[in-house]
DNA sequence: TTGAAAGCGCTAACAC
DNA sequence: GTGTTAGCGCTTTCAA
């Protein structure tokens, strides 16, 4: 299969009666630019005409920069991470990138491939690794950001904001009467993760709060986690979980154990899906701003492709409490 | 941010006391090559001690081949295309491609971006557009494969083979018992879907089956056929769903209607997830090779590019069914 | 304000 | 079997 021949610059040129290289200054919109109204106006009819559109290879080439990032994930088949990678997405198109996505598997060996492979720059959404782990992530040469966690040692980081949200479902579990409810967290003893706990702890739990961890993320390890959640229970009407997808296999864990959501025991999550209403009982959640992330987390990273001086980003759209049928009063039953 | 500078062919040959189109030769694996053992020895010891890789701009200059392909969705947020990406990504990569990902929205104006984009070919997921509108995306000089469903007029698609599927669900619902039963499908006429329903019945159906028609693939769609479906029942003990996400959102209109599933009714899915266990009941489906069915189409998008004549394409694992516990016995209680 | 020219790193046709 | 060379399309310095 083979591409009909693109017209190119000289094409460009030719036709505008201009020398190329004036084709490149009218294009690039150089700041300091020095071109009559009337040979700028030839040269964008003439651009017009042909449907001229730059060779990015050759761009790339000539400028040593590829116009690709790539944002890398633990597992693509994760809801968690979509509207994040749609913001993503949306927002490198803009900026004049293209996004290459990419999974996880060999942290160390793949950090290279990517130097090798001519990107401009990377996110990196893993909330599982340590910050040693990124470290070799941090220090090589290609810009880096850790999408959706802090980090200690680096600015290079976006998140949202989890203490707000947490915040946010203490609150709303205060509000029901809660005094006393259990934390589902992640695996990790990591400081993004901690904020949550710590935030909701500062507004309900005077008195010491039960933390369970669950030794991963997903459904099936929230489903486990039902377990422990009704051994340990003494008196809590509520569990608070930091990640939406560990309540969905929670909630599962809890009808089969016969716990009633939310007569015998309130649920609320962290992060919104559409699935949220599909689960039973709907879950209740504090949806978080994923996609203004995704977005943010690219003209983060272009910030620092172009030289700019970039700290660290929190999302600042507020998160929304939206209440369905996992929370209500203690011990209505 | 800067990187630093890496080595070229030319520090290659330099290294190796060889010309650098020797270098060239040896690292393209040219079938025809023409160089001594000891050479060859020698040019790859030099691009390991310098772990020298090919600049993909140059190459991609040189060849006119930019090594990315474009995977088209229509909204990434779908849990439905993750597996299908994910495979994408995997294979794009060990045939030396990367795969952009992005969504289709102004399909026409998009097109021309693609084009442009110096992309070398693309991936289009989306069962939405009828052909007619799929016309202009086929007839482009730009190699197109559409992932996850037939087309007429062309041999460019790929897909999982639905009439087997939908075969395995009609033989587990009559191995049941089941002889009266509806079918629940996507909006639109397209041949892939009417195969779905076809091989269904061709099985269960000598007598006349209600085909609902819900208004899209998502699981709101699938929540708001569930009142149709119940006014328009006669008898029937089953619904087939066409697609997983609209029976998730079928099992919540029913649970509200007060059916009880499966003893009022049986519910069974094309497509699996992980999902599927964490809805109430638990859904039964019949799993596809979706992973698998991304793969093949990059292969056979690449085989087009590489002008290697490729016939459509329909993935041989075979489909599987998944019993949970939307599916039982008809009028059992 | 515009033009000329070099060269980014690589491939491939051709010469030796 | 190996070296020479032209040039892909573009940006950018320098000269006019």
């Amino acid at each position: 299969m083979k591409s009909i021949d693109r017209p190119t610059m000289k094409d460009v040129a030719l036709r505008a009666h201009v020398d190329i290289s004036v084709v490149s200054r009218v294009l690039s919109q150089d700041p300091r630019l020095s071109v009559t109204a009337a040979t700028r106006a030839r040269v964008e009819n003439a651009v017009r005409e042909l449907s001229y559109s730059p060779n990015r290879s050759a761009r790339a080439l000539r400028t040593s920069k590829s116009g690709l990032l790539t944002f890398v994930l633990p597992q693509i088949a994760n809801p968690l991470y979509l509207r994040m990678v749609s913001g993503a997405v949306q927002k490198a198109k803009d900026l004049g990138y293209q996004l290459v996505v990419a999974e996880l598997t060999h942290a160390a060996e793949q950090l290279r491939e990517y130097q090798a492979s001519g990107i401009d720059g990377i996110l990196l959404a893993t909330g599982g690794l340590d910050e040693d782990q990124l470290g070799e992530w941090m220090e090589g040469q290609m810009p880096v950001v850790v999408v959706n966690r802090t980090l200690e040692n680096s600015e290079n980081w976006s998140s949202v904001d989890y203490p707000r949200a947490a915040t946010l479902a203490a609150d709303h579990l205060g509000s029901l009467g809660h005094r006393h409810v259990m934390v589902l967290t992640g695996p990790e003893k990591l400081p993004g993760w901690s904020a949550r706990s710590d935030a909701f702890r500062a507004v309900l739990g005077d008195h010491e709060t039960v933390e369970i961890r669950a030794s991963g993320l997903y459904a099936d390890q929230g489903y486990a986690a039902a377990a422990e959640i009704l051994a340990r229970r003494q008196g809590e009407t509520a569990v608070f979980v930091t990640s939406m997808m560990l309540a969905v296999g929670l909630l599962k864990g809890l009808r089969e154990s016969g716990v009633s959501v939310p007569e015998d025991l309130s649920v609320i999550a962290l992060h919104d899906d559409d699935l949220a209403n599909y689960v039973s009982p709907p879950l209740t959640t504090v949806a978080l701003p994923m996609y203004q992330l995704g977005q943010l987390s690219v003209a983060q990273l272009v910030n620092m492709i172009d030289d700019k001086k970039e700290g660290p980003i929190v999302v600042t759209d507020p998160p929304q409490l939206v209440v369905r049928g996992s929370t209500g009063p203690p011990g209505e039953r």
